[in-house]
DNA sequence: TGAACGAAGATTGTTCAACAATTTCCGGAC
DNA sequence: GTCCGGAAATTGTTGAACAATCTTCGTTCA
């Protein structure tokens, strides 16, 4: 298990003392997972987090307790805390909120701002063209988030937020992947067409089928994964 | 593998003493502030709740967190927590969500089922007969969950679950407020009876205008309180 | 051999007491 | 009346402690 060599890289608390330490713990391990340096499945052990964070254990249970509520990290009592691995359950119901949202913002969003999409797209044909995997999955990341910007609604942006966390879970959690994020630029680019013409409700419908087909895909790599 | 592999695959046991006090602090408070014991602003100390539930203070404190998290606390660096007052930010925010999710529930919704929503209509109009806001109050909020329950996806039922407390929050905030709820008995009848007839489009697009309807009237007695 | 048993040892759940950092309160000076 | 300064109260955080629960690992028994 790697985990004690990354855990041991964490940056320790300094400085600044008093100030909602909780929440920086917490944010300090959301971006550790995000970035991938902790994997689905591993525990996080209290004691050894405490140590290597320079926070008491009291304080990394308040961090816990928001994490857990983002559903980034599961919580089995007595037993421990683990990032959380999504399985073919978690994909579905990632699927369901975006198949509900996204379209919802495509089509009745007040703020949709079509040029900002369209800046997105052309840069992830840039990372297409250099080969830069990580940079159009980023893309790809910041197309859908600026998306849901379009209803101006904060609780949404913060669902979504998290949902695309969720997203990178289940990426991480499969190290063997294809390149999932390649054929989804050009159709990200499609539907900036569509807007450019003005035809949301088109362009919602397509977004419809391309998340169903996007769940269809991820879900068949995870069954043949078991 | 062993027997012991098999029982410790088992589902957790729950109602054990020594699990989860946190989340049972959590779901105490926010019932208590559901149903308008403790009103918008209130504060509430930590020594006094943690010596009122008998819990320890860092217990109260992961309770906070969750709360704070679900927007229904607000918490003042070294000034304390506060039951959450929605003001005319915070209404919009609610309707910028509802007016998403809701109508897509409807017009996309698997799981749309149509005869509760009639029950639910039915049991409003015979509460409103008999003068009973507080009833009808609650079928209002049944219809729009019931609504939402539509998508077959927890996070968003999760989302306007939340929505909703904060909806509560408003009112209790408002003590003079008008009967909100009377006259959107008949609005929910007339969409289940589009939905009766097939015509969820429609439907969709009669919910949006009313919830703007809904939204200004709130807001303008908003405005006007102040 | 291999599965069941059971007693350490480790880990989590929770509380308590203490202290530092801030805010709030209150009485006096101008 | 308001401005100031110092208690008093409250929050933020820690460390130790203990009970409950899981894990581990050697022992016993078919």
């Amino acid at each position: 298990m790697p985990v004690n060599a990354l855990i041991s890289s964490l940056p320790l608390a300094e400085g600044s003392t008093h100030a909602h330490t909780g929440a920086w713990v917490a944010s300090v391990l959301r971006s550790r997972i995000a970035e991938g340096h902790l994997l689905p499945g591993a525990k996080l052990s209290e004691q050894a987090l405490a140590e290597a964070l320079g926070v008491s254990r009291n304080t990394l249970r308040e961090a816990f307790a928001v994490l857990d509520h983002e559903l980034i990290i599961t919580r089995i009592p007595n037993r421990g805390v683990f990032v959380a691995s999504p399985g073919v359950a978690g994909v579905k119901e990632i699927y369901g909120v975006r198949r509900m949202i996204e379209p919802a913002a495509l089509l009745w969003g007040p703020n949709l701002n079509t040029e900002a999409l369209v800046s997105i797209v052309i840069e992830a044909r840039a990372a297409l063209a250099a080969g830069d995997i990580e940079a159009m999955a980023d893309a790809n990341q910041c197309f859908h988030e600026e998306l849901v910007r379009a209803t101006g609604n904060q609780h949404l942006q913060e669902l979504m937020t998290r949902v695309l966390a969720q997203m990178r879970l289940v990426f991480h959690a499969m190290s063997d992947a294809p390149d999932f994020h390649s054929h989804y630029v050009e159709l990200n680019g499609s539907l900036v067409e569509l807007l450019q013409a003005g035809r949301r409700e088109d362009a919602a419908n397509e977004l419809r089928g391309y998340l169903d087909r996007a769940e269809a895909e991820l879900l068949a790599h995870l069954d043949e994964e078991n």
